[in-house]
DNA sequence: CGCGAATGTAATAGCATATAACTTAAAGCG
DNA sequence: CGCTTTAAGTTATATGCTATTACATTCGCG
């Protein structure tokens, strides 16, 4: 196997690892511009190998922006690994939720590549990407650092994932300059993160003492 | 003015009204697949006119999409404004809530059009896109019903907006389903609105007795 | 070694964007 | 009222991307 950014060697016929390395390059086209920045012809050219090459390894444009998307999932939640792996004085929900923020700012076209098109959506149960899907929310479950609160868990995990995509799409969009410029995306994360922890905490103590109540 | 819609007729030069005629069009391609169903080509068959028409109204596809999701905007604006204006035991801000949720499940498309592209951060102050932006979010505002609370204000629509749109984007990526099924996106959206209510009651007293307290 | 499957190439069809040069009709002015 | 200017539309064409077909090369396994 050879390095999966790799241009193909000239004298050689097969590039080696054709398929990771167009996943690579058009995650890194993508970071700039998004999903419409990923062009089949672009990436053969890149990478040395003749247009047609690609759809030996994806059936068509579609089928490779499914891949990327996979990819990005798994990259997201690498990074909220790492960022609650992080030893801090602040929740793992706070750590995620900067992270989250931080992602889809920073990594703006992926970000939007990931939620704006409606490959996710389309993505069949037990396909890769729904896989990916499901481990990065997952973590968000996991962020909530609560055993077993039944399926109020999870609605605590939508609703955060809700709000803080969304605030991520508001800072995107610019819609914290004007008349709202006094709050901060970070001041409004945090604010959805402290609901959610004040949610978590009376559900948790209702359960206690319905369970007392019960003994 | 010729109706906005119509196909240029068989033996006439002009079309009459080929401007609006496009953005109309659009928005109808639009409202199934996104941005990109949206084919200048395409759009100036339906309508009669030859491919190149279409430029002397617009720069480039940007322009047109641009324009589009001005008009999107304007709609969107148009339904909150009659979701309001309803009588109801609902509150201003449910009503508003529930029509968005309504519009980007129901107008998905127009609704990816609307948020999922860079096109909205892109818009120059000023611009025909801009104020549509600003007007639909000074309706999220004016739901709150409260007349004035300093920066708080905005800082609690720019909250429920965030949410909406989060809530929105995971219903349509079918996240509502499986582990979270339990939830229904409508749950969901009224635990914002309550929490949004909460939090202005609570905001309001405390100004009050500040107030009492400096006089 | 040899053969089949995987992978890559060359050539090409088809579609969309966009521009240039030309045409028609509408609007404004003396 | 007619002439001119200009807005709006047309034909022809260049360019770029996706995708397919038929052919070439190499890898790996028996």
């Amino acid at each position: 196997m050879r390095s999966q950014l790799a241009r193909k060697p000239e004298k050689t016929y097969h590039h080696g690892d054709l398929r990771d390395a167009l996943i690579k390059a058009a995650l890194r086209e993508a970071e700039q511009g998004g999903a419409e920045a990923i062009s089949i012809k672009a990436l053969a050219k890149q990478l040395g190998v003749s247009q047609p090459a690609p759809y030996r390894h994806f059936a068509d444009r579609d089928a490779l922006l499914t891949a990327v998307t996979a990819e990005a999932f798994r990259q997201l939640s690498a990074t909220f690994r790492a960022a609650m792996a992080k030893p801090s004085k602040q929740s793992k929900l706070s750590l995620l939720a900067q992270a989250m923020l931080d992602f889809g700012l920073r990594r703006n076209g992926i970000y939007r590549l990931m939620f704006a098109s409606r490959t996710v959506s389309c993505a069949a149960k037990g396909s890769e990407l729904h896989e990916a899907t499901r481990e990065t929310f997952a973590l968000v479950i996991e962020a909530l650092e609560v055993p077993a609160v039944g399926f109020l868990r999870e609605r605590q995990a939508l609703k955060i994932w809700a709000a803080l995509h969304g605030v991520v799409m508001l800072a995107e969009q610019g819609l914290f300059t004007g008349e709202a410029a006094h709050t901060t995306r970070e001041e409004l994360v945090e604010d959805f993160v402290n609901e959610t922890k004040a949610a978590l905490t009376t559900a948790i103590k209702d359960a206690r003492r319905r369970k007392k109540a019960g003994a």
